[in-house]
DNA sequence: TGTTTATTGTTCATCTTTGAACTATTATGT
DNA sequence: ACATAATAGTTCAAAGATGAACAATAAACA
């Protein structure tokens, strides 16, 4: 009488669900390793690409876009900044904001690093039809959505 | 003269699997704190299902499923053991291996939390198609599976 | 059999991540 | 203007994850 409730396992979403949540943990898992040699890990990683598409945008900005706390950047910025990947500098109009910029070695080490992301989601992705594939983003985006909101 | 390479952005595939992982990363944190009430997390679920669906399977075992190291397991085992929550049993045969299998409180816990789970797992694919919901399903197993053989 | 190699699980040091408390600065409301 | 709220970033302690080194046991093989 207790579990006869249907078990999500007979459940297509869950069943599917689960399928991509391995995927996405094994693909990182395998960044972590090809990225080791340019001495970077996959969270640093996601730092360089959001400076490089959002210049000067404000450490809690690039918090909400990592979705991880506000102290986490900090702990994770110093590391990039004595490598001189990055700068911060203070806003003039609002003095608590710091602006986050790359720096041209920073900008160097991220091509680098995107080729490897590249040619690993290439290897991911390539048994997908483009179809497929921009189904799959466009499932994906909504579910952030409805998960972003609520 | 630099980065005249296509930029990743503008790679379908990149731009989709990021909205992926980005989906990933959402529902992960959503989960934990709607599991918070049971005292559980994420990846403690994630030992609860697998004990259930491979009862007396090994740390070695349970480890390679999850994607995690064998001393990750034996960190997060105690806290379950402690809490009645499942057995360790040692093997008669191979007197290195533990055997693993859920107790009735184990079993009775998992239930509530996989309603939690279920629940938002619906709420994110509701809005995908059974066909899109499997595709995306069967897309991802090609993706695991190509990334654990290489 | 006896020796070498593999495997299971643990320990430990290290690194990451997290959330709460705190400081400094800006916004809001009276 | 002044008191109160909210916000940006930091600090710190606690929890989690990781990998290398280790002990006990089993397998392989000479």
């Amino acid at each position: 009488m207790n579990n006869k409730q249907e078990l999500p396992w007979d459940n297509p979403r869950f069943r599917n669900w689960v399928a991509v949540a391995r995927a996405c943990h094994v693909l990182e898992r395998t960044l972590a390793v090809k990225l080791a040699p340019l001495d970077l890990k996959p969270a640093q990683l996601d730092v360089l690409m959001n400076l490089y598409r959002h210049p000067g945008m404000s450490q809690h900005d690039l918090a909400r876009k990592l979705l991880v706390g506000r102290s986490n950047i900090t702990m994770l910025l110093p590391q990039l900044e004595t490598r001189g990947l990055l700068r911060r500098e203070g806003d003039e109009k609002d003095k608590r904001v710091l602006r986050l910029t790359l720096t041209e070695a920073g900008e160097a080490l991220l091509m680098q690093a995107l080729k490897v992301h590249m040619a690993l989601i290439e290897k991911a992705m390539s048994q997908s039809t483009p179809e497929q594939c921009d189904m799959i983003g466009d499932q994906m985006r909504k579910i952030y959505d409805v998960l972003n909101e609520a």
